[in-house]
Formats: C-alpha cells, structure tokens, sequence
DNA sequence: ATTTTATACCTAAGAAAATTTTGTATTTAG
DNA sequence: CTAAATACAAAATTTTCTTAGGTATAAAAT
C-alpha cells in the first residue's frame, strides 16, 4: 500500500482547493503543484486528474480556455461562478474528513 | 458530496488503526467506535466493513475467534502477527497522506 | 402482547473513481 | 539524434464503496 491508495475520492476536492488558490491552472500544472507542496510523496497520475477534470468541467464547476505557450498547446481551468460554491463545499468537507482522520490516528490506547 | 466520499482508500488503514489500540475488536463494534470519535461525522457502512474484514483475514492480516454474548453471536477480529507489521506500515502511511492533504489545505497539523 | 429499535452478522449487484496502458505532439537538454 | 520534460487525452481494467437486501436475537417502547 502507498499513500496514493489514500487518495481514492479526494482528487477533485483537491483540484478544487487548488484553483481557489490560483486563478486558472492547467492539468500538467496541477499535478507538478501537488509533487512541489508533497515534496514528492504525493503523486496525481495524468490518467486520473484529467477525466477528473473533465467531469468538473462537464458538471459546471469548472471553465476551460485554450492558450498557446511556447508553440505548446495549454488548456486552463477555473472555477465557474457557481464552482466557488461548489468548491467551498467540498474543501470544507475534506477539511472535516482531514480532521476526524486526525482523530481516529491520534486515539489513545483503550483499556481491552 | 459527503464525507463518506474521502473514506474510500482509508477503510482497511482504519481497521488496522483501531485493532492497533484495542486487542480485539468485532465488526459492529468497529463501526460503533467510529462514530463515537467521529461524533457521528464518520459513518463505517457494513457492506463496506465486512468485504474488508474478510479481505484482511485472507490477507493472513487478521485472524478471527466466535463467542457467544447475550445469545447474540460475535466475530471478533485481532492483528496477527504478521498483521501487526502491516499494521504499522498502512497507519504510518495514512498519517502520512493526512499530514500531505494538511498541506493542500493549508491546515495547520494538529500532532506530528 | 406486539412492534420497534438496537445488536450482530453477511452477500450481491451495481456504480463510482482511480490506475494502467497507450497514444499524440512539441520543446529542450545531452 | 535521442531522451527527457512538457502537455493533453481515451480505453480497458481494477479497486472500492454504496445500495439494497437477507438472517437472527435481545431489549425497550407502546
């Protein structure tokens, strides 16, 4: 087991805290964000973030726009008006799941 | 979304956790113990407990004793000893990917 | 007395979500 | 001129949970 089985249903809140921290990002940017702030230990797969991405964008959450940089195709995400709310939930949420993690691994050993 | 949605991943590193701390356990009471320190946040539904006791078991992790109490029958779960090994792995990794999310969100870590 | 709630175990069908694998294409470094 | 980094994406597969049932006993409520 690795910290990536972990990650099973956190991806798109994660994406979520991410562009409510900055205000358009791109796929390949994302997940470089994510081995900077993890120093490495936490790795999102192309193959998982971006049909991820593309589920956010065809729910609502997120909006695309094309760009060109350095003759290299780039697709940037950000959040629709209605994903600040969407995204304010579920990195809430995440916020709470984070924190009853916290204590179910922080229990002290019972009397059996 | 709810909560529910970030558990998946987490639930055998749970399991494990809590057989850490307590010498053995049975499958209700897993899911009771939960929701008492979660304060009912955290909801282990049995579908998904009992496939992952089972699952355990015939990973060689968890090995099993019946008992009768109060005419109710019950299995109760305890880490063999290469169980406990494993144990500690998965739960140091779980502590791991929680104090990564810490650093997504921008959370302060409550523990070390 | 009888119904409901709590306790206690379990399985199966299906959905949800990420992984693996594979593919395309450009730029930069060796 | 080859490999690595950048940048996107689809298809098939696997893992994992949810939903929805099933069985059974004891205690509490009506």
């Amino acid at each position: 087991m690795q910290q990536q089985t972990y990650l099973k249903g956190c991806l798109s809140a994660i994406v979520l805290q991410l562009l409510q921290e900055n205000k358009r990002m791109y796929g390949y940017e994302i997940t470089q964000r994510v081995r900077e702030i993890t120093a490495g230990e936490l790795l999102l797969t192309e193959g998982a973030l971006y049909p991820t991405l593309h589920k956010l964008e065809a729910e609502g959450v997120l909006s695309t726009e094309n760009a060109l940089v350095d003759g290299r195709n780039r697709k940037y995400y950000k959040l629709t008006e209605n994903g600040h709310q969407q995204a304010q939930t579920a990195v809430s949420e995440l916020s709470d799941f984070v924190s009853n993690l916290q204590k179910i691994l922080n229990l002290k050993p019972s009397l059996g």
